[in-house]
DNA sequence: AAATTAACCAAACAATTGTTTGTTGATGAG
DNA sequence: CTCATCAACAAACAATTGTTTGGTTAATTT
Protein backbone atom coordinates (compact mmCIF):
# COMPACT_ATOMS: atom_id res chain seq x y z
CA UNK A 1 0.00 0.00 0.00
CA UNK A 2 3.01 2.20 1.26
CA UNK A 3 1.02 5.39 2.31
CA UNK A 4 3.94 7.81 0.66
CA UNK A 5 2.49 10.17 -1.60
CA UNK A 6 2.84 8.43 -5.26
CA UNK A 7 2.69 10.88 -8.35
CA UNK A 8 -0.02 9.60 -10.53
CA UNK A 9 2.27 9.56 -13.61
CA UNK A 10 3.14 5.42 -14.08
CA UNK A 11 5.71 6.51 -16.41
CA UNK A 12 8.01 9.58 -17.55
CA UNK A 13 6.15 12.01 -18.77
CA UNK A 14 7.01 12.75 -22.73
CA UNK A 15 3.53 14.50 -22.98
CA UNK A 16 4.31 14.35 -27.12
CA UNK A 17 0.28 15.63 -27.39
CA UNK A 18 2.21 19.00 -27.23
CA UNK A 19 4.24 18.31 -30.13
CA UNK A 20 1.66 16.39 -32.04
CA UNK A 21 -0.71 19.20 -32.15
CA UNK A 22 1.71 22.27 -32.46
CA UNK A 23 2.18 20.06 -35.70
CA UNK A 24 -0.99 20.08 -36.53
CA UNK A 25 -1.98 23.44 -35.90
CA UNK A 26 1.13 24.62 -37.95
CA UNK A 27 0.42 22.75 -40.51
CA UNK A 28 -3.58 22.85 -40.73
CA UNK A 29 -3.07 27.00 -40.42
CA UNK A 30 -0.39 27.21 -43.22
CA UNK A 31 -2.12 24.40 -45.54
CA UNK A 32 -5.39 24.23 -44.67
CA UNK A 33 -7.50 21.30 -43.39
CA UNK A 34 -7.45 18.81 -46.55
CA UNK A 35 -4.22 19.82 -48.22
CA UNK A 36 -2.91 18.26 -44.46
CA UNK A 37 -2.48 14.80 -44.13
CA UNK A 38 -2.09 12.95 -40.78
CA UNK A 39 1.66 11.57 -42.62
CA UNK A 40 2.30 15.27 -42.93
CA UNK A 41 1.52 15.89 -39.21
CA UNK A 42 2.93 12.62 -38.13
CA UNK A 43 6.62 13.45 -39.95
CA UNK A 44 6.54 16.84 -38.70
CA UNK A 45 5.85 15.61 -34.77
CA UNK A 46 8.65 12.87 -35.52
CA UNK A 47 6.09 10.20 -35.23
CA UNK A 48 4.15 7.38 -36.79
CA UNK A 49 0.89 8.20 -38.50
CA UNK A 50 -0.51 5.87 -36.46
CA UNK A 51 0.90 6.80 -32.97
CA UNK A 52 -1.34 9.54 -33.23
CA UNK A 53 -3.85 8.11 -32.51
CA UNK A 54 -3.08 7.10 -28.81
CA UNK A 55 -2.93 10.56 -28.43
CA UNK A 56 -6.34 12.02 -30.48
CA UNK A 57 -9.11 9.82 -32.00
CA UNK A 58 -9.32 11.20 -35.11
CA UNK A 59 -8.28 13.72 -37.76
CA UNK A 60 -11.00 16.23 -37.00
CA UNK A 61 -10.57 15.83 -32.89
CA UNK A 62 -7.05 17.06 -33.97
CA UNK A 63 -8.42 20.14 -35.55
CA UNK A 64 -10.70 20.48 -32.83
CA UNK A 65 -8.62 20.70 -30.15
CA UNK A 66 -6.32 22.90 -31.88
CA UNK A 67 -9.14 25.08 -33.37
CA UNK A 68 -10.22 25.79 -28.84
CA UNK A 69 -6.65 26.60 -27.94
CA UNK A 70 -6.51 28.69 -30.88
CA UNK A 71 -9.57 30.67 -29.46
CA UNK A 72 -8.28 30.50 -26.46
CA UNK A 73 -5.13 32.19 -27.17
CA UNK A 74 -6.76 35.41 -29.03
CA UNK A 75 -9.24 36.27 -26.81
CA UNK A 76 -6.64 36.06 -23.94
CA UNK A 77 -4.76 38.32 -26.18
CA UNK A 78 -7.69 40.46 -26.68
CA UNK A 79 -9.04 40.53 -22.68
CA UNK A 80 -4.91 41.63 -21.68
CA UNK A 81 -5.46 44.91 -24.47
CA UNK A 82 -8.34 46.21 -23.59
CA UNK A 83 -8.03 45.59 -19.85
CA UNK A 84 -6.45 48.90 -18.72
CA UNK A 85 -8.16 51.20 -21.00
CA UNK A 86 -11.84 53.06 -20.61
CA UNK A 87 -12.46 55.08 -23.15
CA UNK A 88 -14.87 52.76 -25.92
CA UNK A 89 -13.32 53.84 -29.08
CA UNK A 90 -9.56 53.21 -27.07
CA UNK A 91 -10.88 49.63 -26.29
CA UNK A 92 -11.89 48.94 -30.00
CA UNK A 93 -8.55 50.20 -31.23
CA UNK A 94 -6.46 47.71 -28.48
CA UNK A 95 -8.75 45.04 -28.94
CA UNK A 96 -8.10 45.77 -32.84
CA UNK A 97 -4.18 45.74 -32.92
CA UNK A 98 -4.26 42.57 -30.56
CA UNK A 99 -6.78 40.47 -32.74
CA UNK A 100 -4.59 41.29 -36.15
CA UNK A 101 -1.38 40.80 -34.14
CA UNK A 102 -2.11 37.67 -32.84
CA UNK A 103 -3.63 36.47 -36.28
CA UNK A 104 -0.81 37.80 -37.98
CA UNK A 105 2.16 37.44 -36.42
CA UNK A 106 2.00 35.52 -33.19
CA UNK A 107 0.53 31.88 -33.18
CA UNK A 108 -0.71 29.35 -35.60
CA UNK A 109 -3.22 28.30 -33.35
CA UNK A 110 -4.99 31.79 -33.58
CA UNK A 111 -4.11 31.62 -37.39
CA UNK A 112 -6.45 28.28 -37.40
CA UNK A 113 -9.16 30.08 -36.44
CA UNK A 114 -9.52 32.56 -39.46
CA UNK A 115 -7.67 30.05 -41.99
CA UNK A 116 -9.62 27.35 -41.58
CA UNK A 117 -13.48 27.96 -42.67
CA UNK A 118 -15.66 26.00 -40.34
CA UNK A 119 -17.38 24.66 -43.35
CA UNK A 120 -14.77 22.82 -44.75
CA UNK A 121 -15.60 20.09 -41.89
CA UNK A 122 -18.85 19.18 -41.89
CA UNK A 123 -18.76 16.65 -38.83
CA UNK A 124 -17.94 20.09 -36.67
CA UNK A 125 -19.13 22.50 -38.72
CA UNK A 126 -21.62 23.98 -36.20
CA UNK A 127 -18.82 23.14 -33.11
CA UNK A 128 -16.45 25.55 -35.08
CA UNK A 129 -18.79 28.09 -35.80
CA UNK A 130 -19.70 28.45 -32.52
CA UNK A 131 -16.74 28.85 -31.01
CA UNK A 132 -15.60 31.52 -33.37
CA UNK A 133 -19.32 33.26 -32.71
CA UNK A 134 -18.33 33.17 -29.19
CA UNK A 135 -15.19 34.92 -29.83
CA UNK A 136 -16.29 37.55 -31.62
CA UNK A 137 -19.06 38.73 -29.15
CA UNK A 138 -16.65 40.27 -27.33
CA UNK A 139 -16.46 42.74 -30.85
CA UNK A 140 -20.16 43.32 -30.21
CA UNK A 141 -19.57 44.67 -26.75
CA UNK A 142 -17.09 46.99 -27.29
CA UNK A 143 -18.98 48.46 -30.35
CA UNK A 144 -22.20 48.50 -28.47
CA UNK A 145 -20.09 50.40 -25.87
CA UNK A 146 -19.31 53.40 -28.93
CA UNK A 147 -21.71 56.51 -28.91
CA UNK A 148 -22.94 56.65 -32.75
CA UNK A 149 -24.50 58.97 -34.71
CA UNK A 150 -28.41 57.69 -35.41
CA UNK A 151 -27.68 57.26 -38.76
CA UNK A 152 -24.89 54.68 -37.86
CA UNK A 153 -25.84 50.71 -37.25
CA UNK A 154 -23.31 49.72 -34.82
CA UNK A 155 -23.93 45.51 -36.05
CA UNK A 156 -22.64 46.75 -40.11
CA UNK A 157 -19.64 48.82 -38.27
CA UNK A 158 -18.82 45.87 -36.37
CA UNK A 159 -19.12 43.47 -39.53
CA UNK A 160 -17.05 45.95 -41.44
CA UNK A 161 -14.19 45.77 -39.27
CA UNK A 162 -14.35 42.27 -38.40
CA UNK A 163 -14.36 41.42 -41.84
CA UNK A 164 -11.80 43.70 -42.88
CA UNK A 165 -9.74 42.40 -40.12
CA UNK A 166 -9.62 38.63 -41.08
CA UNK A 167 -9.31 39.26 -44.54
CA UNK A 168 -5.76 40.52 -43.62
CA UNK A 169 -4.33 37.26 -43.72
CA UNK A 170 -5.46 37.12 -47.41
CA UNK A 171 -3.67 40.05 -48.58
CA UNK A 172 -1.11 40.83 -45.40
CA UNK A 173 3.25 40.63 -46.40
CA UNK A 174 5.42 40.61 -43.22
CA UNK A 175 7.68 43.25 -45.13
CA UNK A 176 5.40 46.25 -44.80
CA UNK A 177 3.35 47.55 -42.75
CA UNK A 178 2.93 45.68 -38.95
CA UNK A 179 0.05 44.91 -37.76
CA UNK A 180 -0.63 47.27 -35.52
CA UNK A 181 -0.64 50.24 -37.93
CA UNK A 182 -2.67 48.55 -39.84
CA UNK A 183 -5.41 48.27 -37.27
CA UNK A 184 -4.71 51.64 -36.17
CA UNK A 185 -5.36 52.78 -39.76
CA UNK A 186 -8.89 50.83 -39.67
CA UNK A 187 -10.19 52.24 -36.42
CA UNK A 188 -8.97 55.69 -38.05
CA UNK A 189 -11.25 55.24 -40.88
CA UNK A 190 -14.03 54.16 -39.00
CA UNK A 191 -13.95 57.11 -36.00
CA UNK A 192 -16.52 59.65 -37.12
CA UNK B 1 -20.10 19.91 -104.31
CA UNK B 2 -21.38 21.71 -101.28
CA UNK B 3 -20.89 25.73 -101.93
CA UNK B 4 -22.84 26.18 -99.40
CA UNK B 5 -22.27 27.75 -95.75
CA UNK B 6 -21.36 24.38 -93.94
CA UNK B 7 -21.43 25.03 -90.51
CA UNK B 8 -18.79 24.17 -88.46
CA UNK B 9 -20.48 22.15 -85.46
CA UNK B 10 -20.59 18.05 -87.47
CA UNK B 11 -23.01 17.18 -85.08
CA UNK B 12 -26.10 18.77 -83.14
CA UNK B 13 -24.41 21.05 -80.27
CA UNK B 14 -24.77 19.36 -77.28
CA UNK B 15 -23.08 21.39 -75.55
CA UNK B 16 -22.79 19.36 -72.61
CA UNK B 17 -19.77 20.85 -71.60
CA UNK B 18 -21.81 23.58 -70.14
CA UNK B 19 -23.87 21.26 -68.18
CA UNK B 20 -20.98 20.26 -66.45
CA UNK B 21 -19.20 23.43 -65.94
CA UNK B 22 -22.47 24.66 -64.21
CA UNK B 23 -22.58 21.26 -61.79
CA UNK B 24 -18.74 22.03 -60.79
CA UNK B 25 -19.51 25.92 -60.03
CA UNK B 26 -22.38 25.15 -57.57
CA UNK B 27 -20.88 22.72 -55.97
CA UNK B 28 -17.26 24.21 -55.76
CA UNK B 29 -19.09 27.22 -54.28
CA UNK B 30 -21.10 25.78 -52.08
CA UNK B 31 -19.00 22.72 -50.72
CA UNK B 32 -15.33 23.84 -51.56
CA UNK B 33 -12.77 22.14 -53.68
CA UNK B 34 -11.60 19.50 -51.77
CA UNK B 35 -15.40 18.28 -50.89
CA UNK B 36 -16.51 17.85 -54.40
CA UNK B 37 -15.09 15.12 -55.91
CA UNK B 38 -15.70 14.64 -59.72
CA UNK B 39 -18.13 12.00 -58.94
CA UNK B 40 -20.51 14.67 -57.13
CA UNK B 41 -19.78 16.40 -60.19
CA UNK B 42 -20.68 14.02 -62.89
CA UNK B 43 -23.78 12.35 -60.49
CA UNK B 44 -25.02 16.87 -60.72
CA UNK B 45 -24.49 16.82 -64.69
CA UNK B 46 -26.35 13.40 -64.77
CA UNK B 47 -23.12 12.42 -66.62
CA UNK B 48 -20.29 9.17 -65.39
CA UNK B 49 -17.02 10.37 -64.04
CA UNK B 50 -14.99 9.33 -66.57
CA UNK B 51 -16.96 11.35 -69.37
CA UNK B 52 -15.86 14.72 -67.75
CA UNK B 53 -12.25 14.29 -69.08
CA UNK B 54 -13.59 14.34 -72.66
CA UNK B 55 -14.70 18.32 -71.70
CA UNK B 56 -12.24 19.19 -69.33
CA UNK B 57 -8.65 17.95 -68.84
CA UNK B 58 -8.41 18.19 -65.39
CA UNK B 59 -10.38 18.50 -61.95
CA UNK B 60 -8.01 21.52 -61.58
CA UNK B 61 -8.56 23.01 -65.23
CA UNK B 62 -12.41 22.63 -64.01
CA UNK B 63 -12.09 25.25 -61.34
CA UNK B 64 -9.64 27.36 -63.32
CA UNK B 65 -12.27 27.70 -65.92
CA UNK B 66 -15.31 28.05 -63.88
CA UNK B 67 -12.87 30.68 -61.70
CA UNK B 68 -12.28 32.26 -65.08
CA UNK B 69 -16.02 32.71 -66.11
CA UNK B 70 -16.70 33.84 -62.23
CA UNK B 71 -13.76 36.76 -62.38
CA UNK B 72 -15.34 37.34 -65.73
CA UNK B 73 -19.28 37.81 -64.53
CA UNK B 74 -18.52 39.52 -61.29
CA UNK B 75 -16.28 42.24 -63.37
CA UNK B 76 -19.13 42.99 -65.87
CA UNK B 77 -21.76 43.60 -63.40
CA UNK B 78 -19.32 45.99 -61.92
CA UNK B 79 -19.03 47.61 -65.35
CA UNK B 80 -21.92 48.19 -66.07
CA UNK B 81 -22.56 49.77 -62.67
CA UNK B 82 -20.24 52.37 -62.81
CA UNK B 83 -20.81 53.22 -66.75
CA UNK B 84 -23.71 55.58 -65.61
CA UNK B 85 -22.26 57.46 -62.50
CA UNK B 86 -19.32 60.34 -62.32
CA UNK B 87 -19.05 61.02 -59.09
CA UNK B 88 -16.52 59.69 -57.54
CA UNK B 89 -18.21 58.12 -54.05
CA UNK B 90 -21.17 57.33 -56.20
CA UNK B 91 -18.91 54.95 -58.61
CA UNK B 92 -17.63 53.39 -55.86
CA UNK B 93 -21.25 53.21 -54.09
CA UNK B 94 -22.44 51.56 -57.33
CA UNK B 95 -19.46 49.44 -57.74
CA UNK B 96 -19.80 48.11 -54.16
CA UNK B 97 -23.71 47.13 -54.47
CA UNK B 98 -22.80 45.26 -58.10
CA UNK B 99 -20.12 43.54 -56.07
CA UNK B 100 -22.01 42.47 -52.96
CA UNK B 101 -25.27 41.37 -55.27
CA UNK B 102 -23.46 39.26 -57.53
CA UNK B 103 -21.57 38.05 -54.83
CA UNK B 104 -24.33 37.11 -53.06
CA UNK B 105 -27.15 36.30 -54.97
CA UNK B 106 -26.69 36.27 -58.19
CA UNK B 107 -24.04 33.43 -59.76
CA UNK B 108 -22.72 30.53 -58.58
CA UNK B 109 -19.28 31.39 -60.55
CA UNK B 110 -18.76 34.33 -58.75
CA UNK B 111 -19.22 33.19 -55.04
CA UNK B 112 -16.15 30.51 -56.48
CA UNK B 113 -14.03 33.72 -56.92
CA UNK B 114 -14.28 34.23 -53.25
CA UNK B 115 -15.14 31.24 -51.67
CA UNK B 116 -12.44 29.36 -53.22
CA UNK B 117 -9.12 30.23 -51.87
CA UNK B 118 -6.23 29.88 -54.47
CA UNK B 119 -3.87 28.60 -51.47
CA UNK B 120 -6.49 25.56 -51.73
CA UNK B 121 -5.07 24.25 -55.53
CA UNK B 122 -1.04 24.81 -55.06
CA UNK B 123 -0.53 23.40 -58.68
CA UNK B 124 -2.93 26.31 -59.96
CA UNK B 125 -2.89 28.58 -56.89
CA UNK B 126 -0.51 31.86 -58.64
CA UNK B 127 -3.04 31.60 -61.60
CA UNK B 128 -5.88 32.45 -59.51
CA UNK B 129 -4.76 34.86 -57.52
CA UNK B 130 -4.02 37.13 -60.63
CA UNK B 131 -7.41 36.52 -61.85
CA UNK B 132 -8.73 38.52 -58.66
CA UNK B 133 -5.84 40.39 -58.36
CA UNK B 134 -7.05 41.51 -61.83
CA UNK B 135 -10.20 42.33 -61.10
CA UNK B 136 -9.74 44.07 -57.63
CA UNK B 137 -7.80 46.67 -59.49
CA UNK B 138 -10.63 48.81 -60.46
CA UNK B 139 -11.44 49.42 -57.16
CA UNK B 140 -7.54 50.81 -56.43
CA UNK B 141 -9.00 52.85 -59.11
CA UNK B 142 -12.49 53.82 -57.68
CA UNK B 143 -10.69 54.45 -54.33
CA UNK B 144 -7.84 56.60 -55.86
CA UNK B 145 -10.48 59.03 -57.51
CA UNK B 146 -11.55 59.49 -54.10
CA UNK B 147 -10.75 62.73 -53.12
CA UNK B 148 -9.78 62.19 -49.35
CA UNK B 149 -8.31 64.16 -46.41
CA UNK B 150 -4.80 64.08 -46.52
CA UNK B 151 -4.42 61.83 -43.26
CA UNK B 152 -6.68 58.98 -44.66
CA UNK B 153 -4.71 56.52 -46.79
CA UNK B 154 -6.18 55.39 -49.74
CA UNK B 155 -4.82 52.08 -49.56
CA UNK B 156 -6.26 50.73 -46.24
CA UNK B 157 -9.65 52.25 -47.31
CA UNK B 158 -9.83 49.94 -50.25
CA UNK B 159 -8.49 46.84 -48.26
CA UNK B 160 -10.93 47.55 -45.47
CA UNK B 161 -14.14 47.67 -48.18
CA UNK B 162 -13.29 44.73 -49.67
CA UNK B 163 -11.98 42.43 -47.02
CA UNK B 164 -15.12 43.64 -45.38
CA UNK B 165 -17.44 42.78 -48.31
CA UNK B 166 -15.39 39.06 -48.97
CA UNK B 167 -15.85 38.38 -45.93
CA UNK B 168 -19.70 38.82 -45.74
CA UNK B 169 -20.56 35.73 -47.14
CA UNK B 170 -19.76 34.18 -43.96
CA UNK B 171 -22.26 35.96 -42.13
CA UNK B 172 -24.91 37.39 -44.33
CA UNK B 173 -28.00 35.45 -44.14
CA UNK B 174 -30.74 35.70 -47.34
CA UNK B 175 -33.64 36.45 -44.76
CA UNK B 176 -32.28 39.67 -43.24
CA UNK B 177 -30.96 43.05 -45.42
CA UNK B 178 -30.27 42.90 -48.75
CA UNK B 179 -26.64 42.63 -50.75
CA UNK B 180 -27.83 46.36 -51.67
CA UNK B 181 -28.61 47.83 -48.43
CA UNK B 182 -25.61 46.27 -47.10
CA UNK B 183 -23.10 47.87 -49.44
CA UNK B 184 -25.08 51.22 -48.69
CA UNK B 185 -24.24 51.03 -45.52
CA UNK B 186 -20.66 50.24 -45.53
CA UNK B 187 -20.08 53.12 -47.93
CA UNK B 188 -21.91 55.47 -45.36
CA UNK B 189 -19.80 54.21 -42.47
CA UNK B 190 -16.53 55.25 -44.89
CA UNK B 191 -17.24 58.23 -46.18
CA UNK B 192 -16.15 61.42 -44.23
C1' DA C 1 12.71 -9.77 -10.08
C1' DA C 2 8.10 -9.89 -12.01
C1' DA C 3 4.14 -7.66 -13.53
C1' DT C 4 2.03 -3.73 -15.35
C1' DT C 5 1.27 -0.10 -18.31
C1' DA C 6 2.13 4.19 -21.07
C1' DA C 7 3.93 5.26 -25.47
C1' DC C 8 5.23 4.12 -29.66
C1' DC C 9 6.37 1.27 -33.94
C1' DA C 10 5.46 -1.56 -38.10
C1' DA C 11 2.43 -2.96 -41.23
C1' DA C 12 -1.54 -3.42 -43.16
C1' DC C 13 -6.64 -2.32 -44.31
C1' DA C 14 -10.70 -0.49 -46.48
C1' DA C 15 -12.44 3.29 -48.72
C1' DT C 16 -12.11 7.09 -51.73
C1' DT C 17 -9.69 9.79 -54.88
C1' DG C 18 -8.55 11.59 -59.72
C1' DT C 19 -7.79 9.50 -63.90
C1' DT C 20 -7.25 6.15 -68.00
C1' DT C 21 -8.60 2.70 -71.05
C1' DG C 22 -11.32 0.21 -74.40
C1' DT C 23 -15.76 0.19 -76.34
C1' DT C 24 -20.24 1.58 -78.28
C1' DG C 25 -24.19 3.91 -80.25
C1' DA C 26 -25.61 8.01 -82.58
C1' DT C 27 -24.85 11.39 -86.20
C1' DG C 28 -23.67 13.66 -90.34
C1' DA C 29 -20.57 13.67 -94.70
C1' DG C 30 -19.39 11.66 -99.10
C1' DC D 1 -25.19 2.80 -97.86
C1' DT D 2 -20.53 3.46 -95.85
C1' DC D 3 -17.57 5.37 -92.91
C1' DA D 4 -15.40 8.56 -89.84
C1' DT D 5 -16.09 11.16 -85.82
C1' DC D 6 -18.33 12.91 -81.74
C1' DA D 7 -19.77 12.03 -77.13
C1' DA D 8 -20.65 9.23 -73.93
C1' DC D 9 -20.51 4.66 -71.16
C1' DA D 10 -18.48 0.82 -68.37
C1' DA D 11 -14.95 -0.66 -65.88
C1' DA D 12 -10.88 -0.61 -64.04
C1' DC D 13 -6.29 1.48 -62.23
C1' DA D 14 -2.87 3.44 -59.24
C1' DA D 15 -2.24 6.36 -55.58
C1' DT D 16 -3.50 8.39 -51.36
C1' DT D 17 -6.41 8.79 -47.59
C1' DG D 18 -7.77 8.15 -42.49
C1' DT D 19 -7.59 4.48 -39.51
C1' DT D 20 -6.87 -0.20 -37.07
C1' DT D 21 -4.39 -3.96 -35.33
C1' DG D 22 -0.92 -6.46 -32.94
C1' DG D 23 3.51 -6.33 -31.32
C1' DT D 24 7.64 -3.98 -28.94
C1' DT D 25 10.11 -1.07 -25.67
C1' DA D 26 11.05 0.90 -21.45
C1' DA D 27 9.74 3.07 -17.25
C1' DT D 28 7.11 2.33 -13.08
C1' DT D 29 4.85 -0.40 -9.44
C1' DT D 30 4.46 -4.38 -6.58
Amino acid sequence: MTGSPAIRNPRRNHNRSKQVLDAAAELFSSQGFHLTSMRDIAAQAKMLPGSIYYHFASKEELLLTAYEEGVKRIAYQVDVAIAAERDPWNRLEKASIAHLETLLTRSHYAQLVIQVRPEEIPAIAKVLAQLRDNYEKRFRALVDDLELPEDVSSSYLRLLLLGAMNWAPIWYQPGGDSPRSVAEQFIRLLKP
